[in-house]
DNA sequence: TGCACATAAATTGTATACAATATCTCGTTG
DNA sequence: CAACGAGATATTGTATACAATTTATGTGCA
């Protein structure tokens, strides 16, 4: 748990800084649901796991902050946040409200090469589900999402939409409530329909249920904002 | 120019950090215009002006620098954004997609007492527009919309008004070219008067109208993208 | 003069040392 | 035995020193 990922995304520069390479791999960690919400990540063991100072990972660990993925409190250190149900609720009807206008924008500007990439990754998703990798699927996921933002090209809703999709793994980490993932293919195989016939009102739709479905398959009845800190209280 | 604000706005915790102030203080003059798009931001000057140490500088830094207001190139150091004409279009496309929906909800959760907190907003930003104060006018008028975001209560979607407005003082900055900045006055008491009355669907509407309105009113015609770098180019 | 290159100065990137704070340990006390 | 508190330990906050890189300066040559 917690290598670096030899694929770290370099930064829209170019320029790959050694923070954005811990900070990629604490991504994927979480992205794939191989650290739960609420872990600590003490800055020394971070260090050490990345070969890094403390420097480089406190620039990393402040970055993650800002995109909500883990919780910095004072003189206490870093956790993996872990959003309360309502930071849950709001992060779907984010996504409810922006994604599927992207999906229409995507639509009009679909290319053949474009489709082609996402048929490809369609069907390394399929792979890993197949294949029981669970996390990888999930990440994979969330992954088709984003590829959808790229092509829409709106630099400013696709970082929206990046920030959304990190903060959903975590959500869905904490409370997806539903069995089958069947449903996740077979919407995304509905959007590839729409797209490859550049039905950008088709699309939208698609992506509107699909978002409404997935939120749907979250349980956010209790108060759960406490069982993590509780959680996290009874583990030492 | 460049002063530490008195009234930096502490962080969601409360525990307001010592680069919480600088970020703070560099955002305060941003938003008034008292810093131009594609300044540089030297880290030991900055850090003398706010008598920190550069740890704390590079942590403001990095962190303005995750909300767009700067840019970071590596081993060249930090600059204030200066926003391309697409993004400028994309920032204010989003907007007309956020905000009128978040005007929306607050009008249907809109309060006595809020309402009198915006009252006393427009007010004040009337009296800087009469004392001529342009910066503090355009910094307080992107307030009225932040103060409507904190209104409605989702902390996602107010998170991206943030984000946006701050990115629109930039794009103000460059790209502003319409004389009367009454318009801005005149939608702000129609949206009050939406609010009085509770009219979700007016708000809704009169605040997508009034972000149309400002986009219009910006000049993004020619690839203003370079005439930043040859500006800071010539300098010195 | 204008250009190319080497050297010097300034600025950023990173690691580390020290200070401040929180957490843990463990003995005391009611 | 539980609750409390003092001291020890560990962790984070900050400043500073050094390394790497860029930028400025100046010298020689065509």
């Amino acid at each position: 748990m917690l290598r670096p990922s030899q694929d770290a995304q370099p930064a829209s520069n170019g320029q790959a800084s050694r923070s954005d390479m811990v900070v990629a791999g604490l991504q994927r960690a979480i992205f794939e649901h191989k650290i739960a919400p609420g872990t600590k990540l003490s800055e020394d063991e971070v260090g050490e796991i990345f070969g890094v100072s403390r420097t480089i990972v406190r620039s990393a660990l402040q970055a993650l902050a800002h995109s909500q993925l883990v919780t910095i409190e004072k003189n206490r250190g870093a956790f993996i946040a872990s959003p309360s149900p309502r930071e849950a609720h709001e992060v779907f009807e984010a996504r409810g409200v922006i994604e599927p206008r992207v999906a229409n924008m995507a639509a009009k500007r679909m290319t053949d090469e474009a489709l082609e990439t996402l048929r490809l990754h369609t069907e390394e998703e399929h792979a890993a589900m197949h294949a029981g990798d669970k996390g990888k699927a999930l990440s994979l996921s969330g992954g088709f999402h984003l590829k959808i933002a790229d092509i829409a090209g709106h630099d400013v809703f696709t970082g929206f939409i990046h920030s959304l999709i990190s903060r959903s793994s975590l959500i869905i980490a904490l409370y997806w409530h539903r069995a089958d993932t069947t449903c996740e293919s077979h919407s995304h195989h509905a959007l590839m329909n729409a797209f490859e016939r550049r039905d950008a009102a088709a699309a939208e739709e698609i992506m509107r249920s699909h978002i409404v479905d997935l939120h749907s398959g979250l349980n956010l009845s209790g108060s759960n904002n406490a069982p993590l800190s509780l959680a996290d209280a009874l583990r030492p």
